[in-house]
DNA sequence: TGGATTCATGAGTGATTACTCACTTCCCAT
DNA sequence: ATGGGAAGTGAGTAATCACTCATGAATCCA
């Protein structure tokens, strides 16, 4: 899991402080003390500093984020959709660290942004909204535009994200984090107007 | 509206560059040049540069969007809550540049987090979650955390403000953004299921 | 008009930055 | 053991940073 490779432990060292101070605000220095190497040592394998934030997001780092919304059920009730959107918030709060710093970045640095847009972003709205079209179509949900329904259902989960960066240890255990989740895809499903049957 | 003295010039500027490129990549130099006066000038405003940051959340700055979720309609239907919602996004629209700089920037300056958990935000969603505590109390909403209820709402405006940021020209004229907003609401208030009446 | 007070200036300063490079250490096939 | 290439090092470097300060310009009131 952990690669003890010299290449891998400054990407590690990097993300961790990219993600606490912001990339501008680390130092190379910092990130060599972190990853335990000399600093001329991150430039034998990083041209620049930059490439260090864009090589955290290429290949392999990002792909399980890629499919964070693939194979979602395509038939059957939304309980099966509250149990996979539940174990995608698990990918996702694995990758908190990473998530917060490229899209904090991607809005300075547009290779990024771009890289992001293409590769990730595309296909998980693009997978999201093929499923919420194909609901719309069997009748289960009402019609409308599924990428709107598909961000605003990323948007939600984006929120817990966001909501757990600004709270950081008070009351945001597992469970706390479930009930946010359960009320999202209730919401998400039913909306907050009691029902009147 | 647009003060002409050299602070509010000085701010202006910084805030428009924090927006572009974030905190930590803006010079000095760069803000001077922005306002049209020389380095040495802002350092007769503010003693450092962070200074300058945390002025642009200072008094009157954020007032407006404290309140954004003050008075909402505590009766009748949501045909005056859609219509409010929209009232305030426009005044969140209106600030999008400062609410992405105090956003980023909070996550990497403990005093700018402090400083807007206990101004602003405690009070936006006490606001919200006091409108929503009383709806449900009235058996309009079903009953459940006001607050999980509030920071989904806040959250799903704020996905609104992100969509943007990164599809920032295509397709975000003001048309979509109403019909995105329309959605937020409807979701919110009935969820994305095919009503069976 | 003149003296004082405020506002503005930008060259200068020490600290810090990303990055270089001559050098050492490690590793392993012979 | 040994030679040689790869991996690692950290003092050094030019550039850049936030910030200072001695000086100048503008404004004000008598």
């Amino acid at each position: 899991m952990e690669s003890r490779n010299t290449s891998d432990l400054i990407l590690h060292a990097a993300l961790a402080l990219f993600s606490e101070k912001g990339f501008s605000a680390t130092t190379t220095r910092e990130i060599a003390q972190k990853a335990g190497c000399a600093e001329g040592t991150i430039f034998r394998y990083f041209p620049t500093k930059k490439d260090i934030l864009i090589s955290l997001v290429r290949p392999h780092a990002l792909e399980e984020l890629r499919r964070v919304m693939d194979n979602l059920p395509r038939q059957g009730e939304e309980e099966n959709l509250r149990l996979i959107l539940e174990n995608r918030l698990k990918t996702i709060m694995k990758n908190k660290s990473l998530i917060k710093v490229v899209l904090t970045e991607a809005q300075y640095h547009d290779e990024l942004k771009d890289y992001l847009m293409e590769n990730i972003a595309s296909h998980v709205f693009d997978t999201l909204a093929a499923y919420l079209a194909e609901r719309m179509e069997a009748g289960v949900f009402r019609k409308a535009d599924p990428y709107i329904f598909a961000r605003i259902l990323v948007g939600m989960m984006a929120s817990l994200l966001l909501s757990e960066s600004f709270y950081p240890m008070e009351g945001f255990d597992e469970k706390k984090r479930g009930d946010y989740l359960n009320e999202i895809i209730n919401i998400f499903l039913h909306g907050v107007l009691k029902k009147e049957d």
